[in-house]
Order: structure tokens, then C-alpha cells, then sequence
DNA sequence: TTAAAATGATAACATTTGTTAACGCATACA
DNA sequence: TGTATGCGTTAACAAATGTTATCATTTTAA
């Protein structure tokens, strides 16, 4: 309960009263690996803020290949969250990767927190920014970046991450095979 | 002076008060096709709103080639928006590709907007939210999807595209050549 | 503890995509 | 009007990346 609270206050002023109605319908769970948070075809209806441990974010193209979208680590929001904020059905899987505990916040959690938190928005608009420059560098890597480069990359982003997910997950949300990845090791010269 | 109004009235309530201070310090500017509205390199203090015309982003890779990274088109807003809200150094450049008219939102107006605006906090989280989805369509399709794929829809994205904008920068957008894509769709069988 | 499964490296080969150059056509402009 | 420039297509070839299979090692689970 403790870290969640952390991480709001870090983005915004809250009294201790708005922050316990604001997550009085929060509940926690904990997933073991491999188990899945949430799949596609279904209206996302929470939120999930990752206490500890890792969450990798899949989708599936129509040959039913699954891809590596994103890893979401403690401390962090995740969400369908394009499906959260249209009322679309999903397209990804939430799946953990190492035992995970989360915060499921509503959705009335979330609008309650719109309307009746001072800065309700702001906290919106803060998570909103936050992926939002995620996904701006990610796209800038992707156009101006070879993938050796990404790969080099990686742990500013993902911090451990190498020591946390086998190789060919990481390929997968390079782009590329796990035998080109192995391929682009060995020739890595820097 | 209309239309960001209109546009801004769809997503939040505004007294006239409230929009007339909101948009007191922006001003019009206009450009012709190929001139350049920001470059990389200079902090971003401005957001734009595109009254008519066309914009193009564009980032430059270590080598010096350029890659389309975005075409924002009338009624939207854009700026190196990453930039924008680190305050860091852009890495764009916004060209505009036809006589293209603008408001420039300086930052001292965004930020009254926050402040003293009853739902400025809300318009800048559904602006943000408009582009994290943007962004998240964008990565779905480029792992769930073919450039052929990415080619036939994007119509879809940027309405009447592919009579305002040459196609050698629509290959670059999707990340191919011009060589490329003229092959790609030559074999297009659908 | 042991057997099965997952992981990562590597090789051989296939396919995709990039590079360079040539050409025809349209457009801009002097 | 004529000339230069930009655009899109095509072809030949090169480079990058994918596919399939094999192997050794590690991890998982019975």
C-alpha cells in the first residue's frame, strides 16, 4: 500500500483523506509467473500499479504470433490503456514474468479520483506524459537507431532487465529473431 | 481563432473568459511548403495548433539521414512534445509541407492553463491521451502488421495522405525505402 | 535425483529489404 | 519555351534478416 501512495505523491498533493478514498476499492493481487493479468477481447475496466516484480505486455498479430510490446517494472502503472480510455476491447495480454504483486484500480476508482481529487487530473495527465515520452523515444530509437543499438540500450530503460527475461523476449520487443539477436551479439564491436 | 476554440470546446468546458485569457499571448503565424516551424536542438516553449494545412516531423539519424517520424494535420496540435515538458533540447524539426497556419501556444500560456483554468489539468491529459493512443495504435501495427499492411491503412490515420504528401516520405514514415514501397506495391494483391 | 523442457549459440540456406543506377514523366522556373 | 529538378518505377546486385535444424547447457518439474 505504502509504494503506491509514494509514487502519487511524487507526481502530486494529496491529503491522506482523498488518498485512502481513492484507493478504498483498490485490491491486491498477486500473480506467479507466467500467469496472465488480463487478455484481449475484453473491456479493460482496471489499472494495475506493480508493487514488485514484472509484467510483460504481448500481442498477438493473425498468424497468432506474440510479440513483446513492453515490460513494466515495480513502482510503475500498466494498463490496456487505450482500451481503458476508449472502452475497447483489449488487444494485449498482461503477463508476469516473475512473481508479481499489483494494484487493481477500478475504474470508478479512477473517475472518482477525476472528479473528486484536487488534482485528480493532474494525476491523469502526469501518467498520460509519462508514457507519452516513453513512447516518443521508443519511436525515435526505432527510426534512428539500428537494433544493436537498442539493444545497448536497454537497460536505461529497463534497468536488470537481462538478468530478469530470457534473451528471445527481448528480441521479440526488439523487432527481430532470437537467432539474428544471438547473430548481432557476437559481432557487437564497440 | 475559430477552430482551436471549436477544438478545445469539444474536450473540456471553457467560459469565454477563461479561452480568451487561455489564447491571449499565442499568435498566427503562417508557412510556406519547406519552410521550417521548430529544429532541434533549442528547448521547445511552444505547442502548436494546426488551423489549416499539413505538418511534418521529422528526426535526423547519426549519419545525417532523415526519417518522417509523424504527419500532423489540421486541428491538431503538435510540438516536439517530449521537449516540450522536459524542457530539454528538442530533436525534431516541424516542416511544414503546404501554406500551413498555425496558433503558437507559447509555454507561459499552458501554464495558466493549468493553473487557472476550472479543466486545464483535464485538457492536457486528454491531449496527452489522444497522442498515447496515437502512439500505441502506431506500435501495435508495427508489430502486428507488414509495411504493406501499414501502407494500406494509413489513409485511415491521415485522411486524403496520399494526395498531399509525396510517397518517398510516406515510405520513410513506414520505415521502408522509396524503392521499397514501389515494389511492395506493385505485388499488392487484396 | 533424473528426465523433460527451455534457452542460447551456431551453421546453412531462403527471403526480404537496401543500394545504386537508369529511365520516363511531370513540374517548376528562368 | 526550354531546361533543370523532383518523383516514381524498374532492374541488377548486395546486405541484412528470417527460417530451420542441430547441439550443449541450464532450468524446471516430476
Amino acid at each position: 500500500m505504502e509504494s503506491i501512495k509514494q509514487v502519487i505523491h511524487s507526481m502530486i498533493q494529496a491529503s491522506d483523506r482523498e488518498m485512502n478514498q481513492f484507493l478504498e476499492d483498490s485490491r491486491v493481487a498477486t500473480y506467479q509467473p507466467y500467469e496472465v493479468l488480463a487478455e484481449p477481447g475484453v473491456i479493460p475496466e482496471s489499472i494495475f500499479f506493480i508493487s514488485h516484480g514484472l509484467v510483460r505486455v504481448i500481442i498477438a498479430d493473425q498468424a497468432g504470433d506474440e510479440h513483446t510490446i513492453h515490460f513494466a517494472l515495480e513502482n510503475q502503472f500498466i494498463a490496456d490503456y487505450s482500451g481503458f480510455i476508449l472502452r475497447q476491447p483489449g488487444l494485449y495480454y498482461l503477463q508476469a514474468l516473475e512473481e508479481t504483486q499489483v494494484f487493481i484500480l477500478p475504474r470508478k476508482s479512477i473517475e472518482w479520483g477525476y472528479s473528486n481529487m484536487q488534482e485528480g487530473q493532474k494525476l491523469g495527465r502526469l501518467i498520460a506524459e509519462f508514457y507519452f515520452i516513453y513512447h516518443d523515444n521508443r519511436i525515435k530509437n526505432l527510426y534512428a537507431r539500428t537494433p544493436l543499438e537498442r539493444y545497448n540500450a536497454l537497460a536505461e530503460v529497463f534497468p536488470n532487465i537481462h538478468n530478469r527475461v530470457p534473451q528471445h523476449m527481448i528480441a521479440s520487443y526488439l523487432g527481430i529473431t532470437p537467432v539474428h539477436l544471438s547473430r548481432l551479439k557476437k559481432n557487437n564491436r564497440y
